[in-house]
DNA sequence: CGTTTTGCTGTAATCGATTTCAACGATAAA
DNA sequence: TTTATCGTTGAAATCGATTACAGCAAAACG
């Protein structure tokens, strides 16, 4: 590529330090205030950026202090709503402190060469965020000793098995207070539609959710799906095939949910009253479905500031192996979820009543 | 910040041409295949990167390049799932070109200093696809004249009276065609619920719903509204203010299309069967919402490979002013507008029968 | 066989900043 | 008055690549 056409000279420290009448290197003191600078020469080199309209070259400066003030962010996937939020978040906290994001696919890396290492490697780039916990091993292996590496964090997702530092939310703990809650709403058979199988999220889900279904009696069942709008619409027809229905399915992600719902209506059973549905995420949709889907909330922002911050303190303080920051969710009640006796009151019995108070231990 | 503990200096040029036994010169020659070696020497050198595990330091060529391979996308929100596929469509151009894509919100940088424009002045971007219709005039002022400035690109939106090169979709060819598929549904009362005021998208969507109403003779109304969820639901009380109810209306987003729907379900209102709902978009949810939702379809990504391409065409061959990029639409006709006889047939008369056949001319 | 061309190679300048180091004048301390 | 200290300042080295230029040998030419 011929970009030729663009040269159209900037001004240099040269240009500004000729025009002030001092040297490179007292103009380049005035720009960092490193040291310290007599007031009248100080104005002089002020006064000559203004008239020249010198910018300092970022390049330049990034060659000399060896950074590329770049931190790169790996999603598995960019046209995702959901990470998208999460950028929003790693931006507030990376703009202020002069850094740039850039933001690139996982897919875009294959296991066998070695690129993702290499924007490393080759300075360009400070830190990466990764956000996809579905790396393949021996691309995690090729990123290095978490206690020598100081400049990889996980954010929403992370490596089993792995020590790199990592923010996420309490999975498990939204799970149990998901089941907590249908519990106080009368549900003694709760269905769960899990993630995609081996995914981090979903095993920490499906922890939680056994976890509290185990400690509270409530009996569970478990359908293999996936977080998209296909694996709810699939779910629904393995949870006509169970042997006994359950009154409450807890979906491992709204979206699955909003699949599930629609379904269900297709097939005649609407919701709250025929089943009660519970989400994971609380995405902005899940407010306005019809019904409103009861879920819980994860705080993309802070997911996305937190990381961000995690990683100025890796590259500040060194490695942080072993580094796990779990923020906390919380449980949004919408009309999705209904009292179990409500419903048994204000609609024909529920075709699982029978299991009503059966208790189930692993 | 000092990153200090991060030094483990890396191989350099100078370390290959050393062992290779050869100059700087010739490696450089070696990497970048601008002129010819010697197969014994270029096997040597080879060799001894191989051995060193040298890597090219991207910032050192970048200043002596005077490039910085860098693609600044200017978005409104990057929280908005809309942008993130345009983006992933910029990128799969971008990546190929070894082109690294960086966001940043156009909120950020605020109209009075010249951040924006620094990005190109700095080097810190070779150039921006700017996603966001609504910058202040004096912003867009400062980005220079467009038949001068060949790094700037418009995407999806662009700024009237500004001769910035852009790529977008046929707003109003969309609306056309929805008018005219409504129409021969039966429809000859319209509302047209709008983006926000004085938005670009706005503007023409609503021009071509006007024209086609006009050419067909159908009575429309028009409410204002913006592209949110919320302004459906806002635009439901004033569609019931409105001296007589239309049987169809038309959205400019499905998001505008799913709050409607949503609020006119609480009002005991059902879609299609009670008022059509026509939307815009074609957001993935659209499918699946309840009643999946007719609309236009926007080709995000090729909005994105587009509008890359544009730019690297003006980076390549200089400013290209005026030039405009219109991509095609497609209605996708779905289950939220339903034939106007079908549904008189089946349903209770609509109130506004008696508007049937009334012409409009502005 | 002398001259020109061609192909390959190395030296050194260059990109635009930061930073080390030495020097300088002025002030404080002895 | 002499010496030590301090705050300023500039010259020059440096970061790690690319590339203009010149040199040189081998091949092609007349």
């Amino acid at each position: 590529m011929d970009f030729g056409h663009l040269s159209k000279k900037a001004p240099t420290i040269q240009d500004v330090a000729a025009r002030a009448e001092v040297s490179t290197a007292t103009v380049s003191r005035v720009l960092s205030q490193s040291s310290s600078v007599s007031a009248g020469k100080r104005q002089a080199v002020l006064d000559a950026i203004d008239d020249t309209g010198y910018r300092v070259n970022r390049t330049a400066r990034n060659l000399r202090t060896q950074r590329s003030h770049i931190v790169l962010a790996l999603l598995p996937d960019i046209g995702n709503a959901f990470f998208s939020q999460v950028l929003q978040g790693i931006e507030k906290v990376l703009t202020p402190q002069g850094l740039a994001l850039v933001v690139a696919e996982t897919k875009q890396f294959n296991a066998t060469d070695e690129e993702l290492v290499n924007y490393l490697q080759d300075h360009r780039a400070d830190g990466v965020i990764i956000l996809d916990g579905s790396l393949p091993p021996q691309m995690v292996a090729a990123l290095g000793d978490p206690a020598q590496e100081s400049r990889i964090v996980f954010a929403c997702e992370w490596v089993n098995n792995s020590d790199f530092p990592s923010v996420r939310s309490s999975n498990s703990d939204g799970a149990m207070q998901a089941v907590e809650y249908l519990y106080s709403l009368g549900h003694r058979h709760i269905t769960h539609v899990t993630g995609p199988p081996n995914n981090v999220l979903t095993l920490e889900r499906e922890a939680g959710f056994e976890r509290a279904c185990n400690r509270l009696g409530v009996h569970y069942t478990s359908i293999t799906g996936g977080f998209s709008l296909d694996a709810g619409v699939q779910a629904t027809k393995k949870l006509f095939a169970l042997d006994s229905p359950p009154t409450a399915v807890f979906c491992a992600s709204d979206t699955i949910a909003m699949g599930l719902i629609s379904a269900l209506s297709k097939e005649g059973l609407s919701v709250p009253a025929d089943v009660s549905v519970f989400g994971f995420d609380d995405i902005e949709l899940s407010k306005h479905f019809m019904p409103p889907i009861s879920t819980i909330h994860q705080d993309r922002i802070a997911l996305g500031t937190r990381a961000a911050c995690l990683l100025l303190r890796c590259l500040e303080q060194g490695p942080q192996p072993g580094l796990v920051e779990q923020l906390p969710v919380q449980l949004i009640a919408r009309d999705s979820c209904s009292s179990l006796t409500d419903s048994v009151a204000s609609y024909p019995p529920m075709n699982d009543i029978s299991t009503l108070g059966r208790n189930v231990t692993t």
